[in-house]
DNA sequence: TTTAGTGCTACATTAATAGTAGCAAAGCTA
DNA sequence: TAGCTTTGCTACTATTAATGTAGCACTAAA
């Protein structure tokens, strides 16, 4: 498995700086939303595919493997878990919820194409 | 310009839920990566580019526009800047760094493959 | 020994990102 | 006013990532 690791080069940083691997991980189609759904409690692949709406087996799969490569997550007998670590990103990305809401009101009417 | 609307479907919720939104905008490469760089204040197209390290113009030019029309970022004479909304954003990602700094301490030596 | 659920993998298609060139417009400079 | 630069892109092609649908291998219960 592969994902950006801190130390070697990523988007952003050729040396590997730890907040642009950081964002090269969660800045994937999902990750974040992985994240934020397993926070609901542990969860199989098959309901965290529900969880999520619309996700493709293939795409669960690799954000899984490289989430667990990063120590957000891990697989127990119960389904997939977020790690200590991963609970304490998911309360890093807490307060854009509240943020979102408020954000989310400039686009009631504005349905500009 | 068309990116993740609050109230239309996105990523993660077919209702367009406001923090799935904020997800699917974010979640794309270089979006996190872009607020970040332009923290160190307005900057041209050119030099933003330099700022990333590497970002090819196409990719930038489009995380620019979604940004723009996620009322972020905005176009001023001396260059790119955060809004006042970007910079709200740029604030709660600031713990990121923190806690990414130790989480960078996990793959030090751990060079698995 | 079937049946049902789970965790995927395979495969084909479409979308996103990268990388390199270079053009049009604006602002010097001589 | 004719060049020379810088800037903000766009065009184009190549590569990589994500989607969507099928279905297989495994486990467990009936």
């Amino acid at each position: 498995m592969k994902f950006p690791t801190p130390g070697k080069p990523v988007r952003g940083s050729k040396s590997g700086n730890h907040i642009m691997a950081l964002f090269d991980l969660l800045g994937r189609s999902w990750a974040m939303g992985v994240l934020w759904k397993l926070r609901e409690g542990p969860s199989t692949f098959r309901a965290l595919q529900e969880r999520c709406e619309s996700i493709s087996p293939t795409t669960l799969n690799k954000r899984l493997k490289e989430l667990t490569a990063a120590l957000l997550i891990e697989r127990t007998v119960e389904g997939y878990i977020l790690t200590a670590k991963g609970n304490e990103i998911f309360l890093l990305l807490l307060p854009l919820e509240k943020w979102s809401r408020e954000w989310a009101t400039n686009f009631k009417e504005t349905d500009e194409k």
